[in-house]
RNA sequence: GCGGGUGUGGCGGAAUGGUAGACGCCGGGGACUUAAAAUCCCCUGAUCCUAUAGAUCGUGCGAGUUCGAGUCUCGCCACCCGCACCA
């Protein structure tokens, strides 16, 4: 047997225990070298590490073994965002404690990322769910309460009457709890909210200076935070002279028939508008359904009726889409604040409450919307935009204009741009005091209370006296209790025998802790605050902060492109705000890398026998406990038709170029309830469990090793692209081990002699890899040492192979830092690669003496030559010529023209 | 509907406006071997041909700019992602 070969299975361990034993990959704050703050969102710990994990985890090590290789301090921390709602349904329905079920997973999953290698200080481990961090992240809210960046107010929820909790609205499916399968209600509930606004202009302007942060990121906030300006003003009410129902109105019109609710209408009705300068256009004015005039009329039942009805539409993209516009007119009239018309205000569904003022003005010519339902009940559609004046009297086409022109049929502003007549209808609003111009936001404060047990307590106690109090700083943690029960459905924290009560820290009277727990996005907006310093007694240090702030790659999935991103920029400019930290943005540079994708393949299903399981499943449908898409997604199987996903191992391909899937297909005859007709090749689609494309990294470890996985990852996709998961691809990795391996068991000190080839492919490729990596092009890089591994096994033995040879280990260490390690001991060497410096290359090598040159005749390739470097044009015009196949192409033709591009080609133009 | 992205061999993908298909995977042929594994070498976009050193076509489709376009401009198409009745 030969030696010749790389074994991960020993050399993994031994590798990743000597760094351990090193502290190789513990920051040093207090280096004088340059710092670097690598950081990959740290992981929910759900159990299992997956392939999307190690992907990020393995671009975030290679970058930081890199910056540590160009001699920087760097920063590459780990912990674990272990609060949230998994963890409490393990608990009911495993019957394990969520800390418990938490902890283990914590525990298996470290495991598991120290098999592959990280470089990772695990000395600043934590999990959100540690008494000690979720303690200062109380004290941090306890701060912004004080400064005025947390409030309580009342708030609409989407509440489970059957699970007793409330829901977040991906958790509400057709109206219904995702987990009971109940009708969720409507509720009111006193709820904390981080003033999120305060900061609106502030984290838009910010996006501008996010230059390392991608486009598409960047816009997704943007829209987000949607900032708009327009003119708020308001109406004047008027009684509606129109008797009665509505006349004429064939459109289905419904009206108030009664006028007994008039009474308590208001004087004014206020309204914002991005396009006061369309003010002449306007034939109607629509309300929301839950506006405060709205409610006042609401006396009224078919009102009431019709509110009722706003309120059912459904709220999916593909309803909104289609839904009519529907209006119901109130009879009351509000006077145009020019002509004075009395222009009728219709309670309306497509009207938001909690956007603007709840009310807008109808222009029907200029809005898509009001145009729908001015054409629906009848209203007039006037123009007052026109590309130009002459124009003034165009009719209307099938839809609204909303698009740029000069001001028309609207007095004053005739002949004015939009742009104009917009600034003098504010300014006139504004002299008569009858409207402002305003900034509006989409952006909403963020609510941060949770009806649930495993989460940050909220630290205030309501006292019967004092109202909310701060729980005192010399208090907190406020724990979470352990004896904690999920038998019975609602909130555990309200419902346990002991723990909400206290005293008032005021009076000292009897008193009640709040039992809502934080959003769990509250623990992920300053972790990588506590990863750079955590001081005893104190969330973290400025100073220390500063040091390490902002991140200079952060690195993860798009899925958090909005939310967790957001966030984690406005708690960072909050505690600048309040003076924590002197760092505005957290976050230097973003990457959003793609998923790991895998073949999917699916069989339909031919016939169905009730089984038992069946039975209980249609019970449960019938009795409203599951929606059909739940039952079909749960138990497919039982369904005739649908289709039933495969797991790729089990198919197999037959010559013909179709599947099979033999072992499943008996499989379901012995279970003799469903046969399956047909395997068909699915899409390459996210790895994931419902799809049984999910390929566990562990066993991939198992037989190829760390190394040979961590190239994978960086192989062939570009980072930011998905990449397709396939066994032959990881076979041609662990190839490439052993490979490499081979190559540097051919080093020989001894060997002597040049190689001016090789010498400068190297230095090229030195230059080359340093500045993939620094642009996160690890496929690029790749690529690079492919080609100039394969330059050196050519090479025959020399000191510029040796140095070719040197030079690849030393680049691949990153990659593969456990091959690198042991080639580096095996070569002689006594320290450790990952400590060693990366090489240099010689600007004075890099250059060509030959280069091959194109000829084309008339922009199509005819030859190539092979040329000095920097040959004049001249010259190279002439050995152009001089080509037989140019000769022949040309056949005599007049040259007119010779394009010379020095070291590159040459174009004849006849 | 609005916004963004992508489109190149059988597949993943390279390519400062300058030799399209680097590099990897798959596939084919060969060497070594009693045999296999492993390894090494060669071929591998399509079509045509008189098939050695030939020609034509080819980067989603159609135009345009240019000596020259995968790359720039305009107009389409397809797919993917995000947002969504935001006044």
């Amino acid at each position: 047997m030969t030696d010749n070969r790389f074994d991960p299975s020993k050399a993994d361990g031994r590798w990743q225990r000597a760094w351990d034993e090193a502290g190789t990959f513990t920051a040093d704050s207090n280096s004088d070298k340059p710092k670097s703050y690598i950081l990959e969102m740290f992981p929910y710990p759900s159990g299992r590490i997956h392939m999307g994990h190690v992907r990020n985890y393995t671009m975030g090590d290679v970058l930081a073994r890199y910056q540590k290789m160009r001699g920087h301090e760097v920063l590459h921390p780990m912990g674990w965002d272990a609060f949230g709602m998994p963890a409490e349904n393990a608990a009911m329905e495993k019957k394990v404690h969520p800390g418990t079920w938490t902890r283990s997973n914590i525990a298996a999953m470290k495991a598991q990322l120290q098999r592959i290698g990280f470089a990772l200080d695990w000395t600043r481990e934590f999990a959100t769910c540690d008494p000690e961090y979720y303690g200062h992240e109380q004290a941090l809210f306890l701060d912004l309460y004080e400064a005025g960046l947390v409030y309580r107010r009342q708030s609409e929820v989407n509440w489970d009457p059957v699970d007793m909790t409330v829901l977040a609205n991906e958790q509400v499916i057709d109206g219904k709890g995702w987990r009971s399968g109940a009708e969720v209600e409507k509720r009111k509930l006193d709820q904390w909210f981080f003033k999120i606004t305060d900061f609106a202009d502030d984290l838009l302007q910010g996006l501008g200076e996010l230059k390392d942060w991608p486009d598409k990121v960047r816009l997704m906030q943007e829209n987000w935070i949607g900032k708009s300006s327009g003119l708020e003003f308001s109406f004047e009410l008027q009684s509606d002279a129109r008797p009665g129902p509505v006349e004429g109105r064939e459109g289905g019109g419904a009206r108030a028939s009664t006028s007994s609710a008039r009474a308590e209408i208001p004087e004014r009705l206020d309204v914002y508008t991005t396009r006061p300068d369309t003010i002449f256009g306007a034939s109607f004015c629509a309300i929301a359904a839950d506006h405060p005039i709205a409610q006042s009329l609401a006396s009224n039942p078919e009102i009431a009726a019709f509110i009722e009805e706003c309120k059912r539409g459904g709220t999916t993209a593909a309803e909104l889409e289609t839904a009519e516009k529907l209006g119901f007119d109130t009879g009351i009239t509000a006077k145009h604040p020019f002509t004075g018309a009395a222009l009728p205000i219709f309670i309306a569904n497509f009207v938001l409450m909690d956007y603007g003022t709840g009310a807008v003005m109808g222009v029907p010519g200029h809005d898509q919307r009001d145009f729908e339902f001015a054409t629906k009940y009848e209203l007039p559609i006037a123009r007052v935009v026109a590309k130009d004046v002459s124009e003034a009297d165009a009719p209307m086409g099938d839809e609204a204009e909303s698009g740029d022109g000069v001001i028309v049929n609207s007095d004053f502003l005739d002949g004015r741009s939009v742009e104009d007549a917009k600034a003098d209808v504010i300014a006139r609003a504004e002299d008569g005091g009858w409207g402002k111009g305003t900034t509006v936001w989409r952006l909403r404060d963020w609510g941060v209370s949770r009806q649930r047990y495993w989460g940050t307590p909220i630290p205030i106690i309501h006292s019967p006296d004092h109202g909310p109090v701060p729980v005192p700083k010399d208090q907190l943690p406020v724990e979470l209790p352990e004896d904690i029960d999920f038998e019975t459905p609602g909130n555990p924290l309200e419902r346990h025998p002991t723990w909400k009560h206290t005293v008032c820290p005021i009076s000292g009277k009897p008193a009640l802790r709040e039992t809502d727990t934080l959003d769990t996005f509250v623990d992920s907006s300053w972790y990588f605050l506590r990863f750079a310093s955590q001081p005893d007694g104190a969330p973290f240090d400025a100073e220390e902060i500063a040091k390490w702030l902002p991140v200079q790659h952060y690195i993860g999935g798009v899925e958090h492109a909005i939310l967790h991103l957001l966030y984690a920029r406005f708690w960072t400019r909050a505690l600048a705000h309040i003076g924590k930290i002197d760092v505005k943005e957290p976050f230097a540079a973003l990457f959003t890398q793609g998923m790991v994708t895998h073949q999917t393949y699916s069989a339909r299903l031919k016939s169905i026998r009730l089984t038992e399981e069946g039975e209980t499943l249609i019970h449960r449908l019938l009795d409203n406990k599951l929606t059909m898409e739940q039952a079909l997604s749960e138990h497919p199987e039982l369904f005739e038709g649908s289709r039933r996903w495969l797991d790729p191992n089990d198919v197999v391909e037959n010559e013909d170029g179709t599947f099979d899937a033999p072992s499943v297909e008996n499989e379901f005859r012995d279970a003799d309830s469903v046969f399956y007709e047909g395997v068909e090749l699915g899409r390459v689609e996210k790895m994931s469990k419902s799809k049984k494309n999910v390929v566990d990294p562990d066993a991939i470890i198992d037989q190829y090793g760390a190394d040979a996985v961590r190239w994978f990852m960086l192989s062939d996709s570009p980072p930011e692209r998905d990449l397709p998961w396939s066994e032959a691809g990881i076979e041609g990795c662990w190839r490439f081990v052993q490979r490499l391996w081979r190559l540097f068991d051919a080093y020989d000190p001894a060997a002597k002699g040049e190689d001016k080839d090789l010498t400068r492919k190297t230095h090229q490729t030195i230059l080359a890899v340093g500045e993939d990596i620094e642009a996160l092009s690890f496929n690029k890089a790749v690529a690079r040492l492919y080609e100039l591994t394969g330059a050196a096994e050519k090479a025959a033995p020399s000191e510029a192979r040796n140095f070719a040879i040197r030079a690849i280990l030393h680049m691949v260490s990153p990659m593969m830092p456990h091959l690198a390690e042991e080639a580096y001991a095996k070569m002689g060497e006594t320290g450790l690669i990952a400590e060693a410096a990366w090489p240099q290359h010689d600007p004075d090598l890099l250059v060509e003496d030959e280069v091959t040159i194109a000829i084309q005749h008339k922009g199509k390739l005819r030859d190539t030559i092979t040329a000095p470097k920097g040959a004049t044009k001249e010259d190279l015009e002439a050995l152009a010529l001089a080509s037989e196949k140019v000769q022949r192409s040309l056949q005599g033709a007049e040259v007119r023209k010779v394009i010379v591009v020095p070291d590159r080609l040459v174009n004849i133009v006849t």
